[in-house]
DNA sequence: CACGCTATTTTGATTAGTCAAAATAAGTGT
DNA sequence: ACACTTATTTTGACTAATCAAAATAGCGTG
């Protein structure tokens, strides 16, 4: 059975590779597992002789095709239980993140399977992010961001990709959790602030940077 | 905070200081753990100097005030987590032990709280064992057994002290479940076995040792 | 094309937890 | 009191995961 380290590599392997294609670099390997470079080639070189890893040495990692099964078991139970604290124990989204890091290597899968059917079979996680079904197929579709979706057009929030504690309070007590519909007011790239208009009338500002955090699709 | 490791060495030897007074031997300790007896010693040092542990050199343990609290809060855990998984996502009483061995390590105080709401905070779990409280309070009340307990006289089940996987199938499939009621026909202190009868008529044997797991009170 | 920057890898140490096996202490019985 | 048995402790070694710091490989730029 893979430990807790082999499972968050992986993990973070998949969650690096998303979108970025082509290979994870040892460096962002290394900062997402908050160790040092050195710890991260180690690591990566005795997953790669397990054949859970394909390193090309100075240029980075990708997973095989049985790392990434692994991977996925990991996240699935991650996203799954995100899900169970803040649906049935109604856990504040943005403390969520931090308890399931530590409960998606304590779940076996036949209690995962249970919590499935117990949620009725989410497809998303209260942040909006796709849960990998049991087979391992996980929605990758690509969505506009605040940062770079359309301005005046009616928006509804899919997605907020970034499970920090103060950032997702800040998104709750702004009203910019998925479901939620907005238009993209002024998007002013020289004091990088990008202006939000909620249905009411009212505004908000953030950083461009925080809305690049926030996918939307078109509201049809 | 205590690693996973010092977490077990606490929760067994609160176990193992139950009904035996006094102080927990390192053989005990070791093959609870299944651990060799020398790793016990070596641990049980290191929590003594962690003040967890009082060790009395070639003599035992005893938990300190401070252990004793960390390891009732992992029982605690344990066995909300059991009657979770037995309540809320209805798994076969036989396999919740082991996987709460797992999930005690992971689960915050917080989720912990809110699993015992969602309970109706519960004072025992599926085995009948009590749930030591917020404050570190546990029922100690103590009980006849199958194999001591007086012949003839209507009984109820209150507890089965047993974990083993096949141990509880059998128990469940014999109907020998906390709350159900019974009497103890013969026992047959030569043969080692003792029959019990049903309230519809039917028997059941078993053996001393079996008998002796299972706890009960007359039924008044 | 040499220089220097940056990312990566290597090397040497450390910590937690473990086992195997030898050493020691504490009875127990004769 | 002496030899035996048994539990416990000690010693030495190992694995997984980590850090700090030195070595190295690639790169782009002048």
């Amino acid at each position: 059975m893979a430990t807790v380290a082999v499972e968050n590599y992986l993990k973070h392997v998949l969650l690096l590779s998303e979108g970025a294609e082509g290979l994870v670099s040892m460096g962002d390997l290394a900062g997402a597992l908050a160790v040092v470079p050195g710890t991260a080639t180690a690591m990566v070189k005795a997953l790669a002789d397990d054949g859970l890893l394909d390193h090309q040495p100075r240029l980075g990692v990708r997973l095989t095709a049985r790392g990434r099964r692994i991977a996925l078991n990991v996240l699935r139970k991650h996203r799954l239980v995100e899900t169970f604290l803040v649906e049935t124990l109604k856990m504040d989204w943005s403390k969520v993140h931090a308890e399931a890091e530590q409960l998606e290597h304590a779940v076996s899968d036949e209690v995962l399977d249970r919590l499935d059917a117990l949620l009725g079979h989410p497809r998303q996680d209260p942040h909006g992010d796709p849960i990998p079904s049991r087979g391992g197929k996980i929605d990758s579709q690509v969505y506009a961001t605040l940062a770079t979706g359309p301005t005046g057009r009616r928006l509804r929030i899919v997605r907020v990709t970034e499970q920090s504690e103060e950032f997702l309070r800040f998104a709750e007590d702004s009203g910019l959790r998925p479901g939620a519909e907005l238009s993209v007011g002024e998007r002013n790239l020289v004091s990088g602030l990008v202006t939000l208009t909620r249905p009411d009338g009212s505004t908000v500002a953030l950083s461009v940077a925080a809305a690049g955090k926030i996918l939307v699709e078109p509201r049809n």
